[in-house]
DNA sequence: CGATACGTTGATCCATTTCAAGATTGGTGG
DNA sequence: CCACCAATCTTGAAATGGATCAACGTATCG
């Protein structure tokens, strides 16, 4: 599987379902993404209350789900490159939330119509996306409790180590770090904190040895502190020792 | 769609799929629940780690998600009756979380094999199953914002607007309230707050005529403010205008 | 080189946690 | 039916994490 091969796609055959996939699911999948895109920073891929009509492949860069309320803007869920971004907008189809990109990305579509002839005509397939769309809700979970267990340098330690799993996983990350494009203000956003607070925290974490964060990259300094702080189980992202998503069910009758 | 026609699933139909469903595939769906149960109250239903071959469909009763870490408990999710609970389980097998009744209830089993074999045969139906459990994606987000969003007050707010309109739903709630087991501690952490601080709120709560708790009852006394407080806003729980799920794109190629 | 977004710091105030203890309730066996 | 136990709920006081207001430093980019 090479990139040459799979010019869209290859990041998420990259990602968590890859081995599941035979060549030939691999193509089809390739061949649904079309309009691919570059986009600017802060670019507004889909409003809350949308319909959509087709779902969002990110192909290159950061896109984080917000919902604002009386002003205040509030990240949901992060994504990075090889993430379907709004699958589930496939059977939801209005939006709970906007999309937006930090940083420049590149984005490609797949209409909805063309998922759906898939669920018929290649259930294995089918099937994978809906995993997909588990794998995001597992992260969901995840979330949901670091923001009931965890204040707040818990909180951004969690989202470092998360972060840090996720795009070593795509081939974006190395032991020292990764590119890392949100401000302060929107990693505040996804931490349920102040950007002043969070500013603190930030200025801990380098004092302590643990992480750096400047310039639109996250250092690691200690990885085994950084996971205690954020007291952080990767097994969660990968749905792990699990994809019986293979193809022994449909063999089984 | 009658109860007895369908003892164990009608809550299901009651709920947000229900009128995309044909006489037929309620009758299938009926079929799957098997080795129905009652247990008593804090009966751990799975345990993190667990490799589930079957999924919980909850008929009667509450059950909490739930992931303990150095001694203390934390809900990532609540179901009511009526709902799949670890319908994830089929793709994820192994579990991110256990499964905890509060209260007693009474439980129906699916096993994955049967679901397999609908992807195939029945693809409309097992893309209701998707979308069941986009909806509780759904659900997580809006309990990610809950969590970033507001304090402990309107937190459990939210909580109390978000069950009754779910229990309403499946008509176990009316203007009045709603019968609810959760104990104090159980809703603080359902809540990310501890039970002596939850304790003041519930108070506020009565003292300001909003809402009052007790003896495993909800009373609703201003829906209005309570609604304001949790900045609730019901659409996230139905997929509203959605449901494009029917049977159209099944048609349309 | 000035504008604008982003990061940093200090001081004050409030929500929430923590520790400690007492009151109520529901269920059980005598 | 009462006595008792355990779980649940309730309250107080002290300590703390985080929010808020206000201001200033510093990158970055046209």
């Amino acid at each position: 599987m090479t990139r040459e091969q799979f010019p869209n796609s290859w990041r998420f055959l990259l990602g968590r379902v890859r081995h599941a996939m035979t060549q030939r699911e691999c193509e089809l999948l390739e061949e649904l993404v079309t309009n691919v895109e570059d986009v600017p920073s802060q670019h507004t891929v889909l409003k809350r209350g949308d319909i959509v009509e087709q779902s969002t492949l990110l192909i290159e860069g950061f896109i984080a789900r917000v919902i604002e309320r009386d002003g205040k803007r509030h990240i949901v869920a992060l994504h990075v490159p090889g993430d379907f971004v709004d699958l589930h907008g496939f059977a939801l189809k209005r939006l709970d939330h906007s999309v937006v990109t930090i940083g420049r990305a590149k984005l490609g579509y797949v209409e909805h119509r063309r998922i759906a002839r898939l669920l018929t005509e290649e259930p294995h397939l089918a099937r994978l996306l809906w995993f997909s769309t588990l794998l995001d809700a597992a992260v969901h979970r995840e979330w949901i409790l670091k923001l009931e267990e965890l204040n707040a340098d818990g909180r951004l330690a969690h989202l470092i180590a998360e972060m840090w799993h996720r795009l070593n996983f795509v081939g974006l990350a190395d032991p020292t770090g990764f590119p890392f494009p949100l401000t302060q203000v929107e990693m505040a956003d996804a931490c349920g904190t102040t950007a002043i607070h969070l500013n603190r925290v930030v200025r801990q974490l380098r004092e302590s040895g643990i992480a750096d964060i400047s310039r639109g990259r996250i250092t690691i300094l200690d990885m085994e502190r950084l996971t205690n702080l954020g007291a952080f189980e990767k097994s969660y992202l990968y749905g792990e020792g699990t994809l019986q998503i293979g193809r022994e069910l449909d063999k089984e009758n």
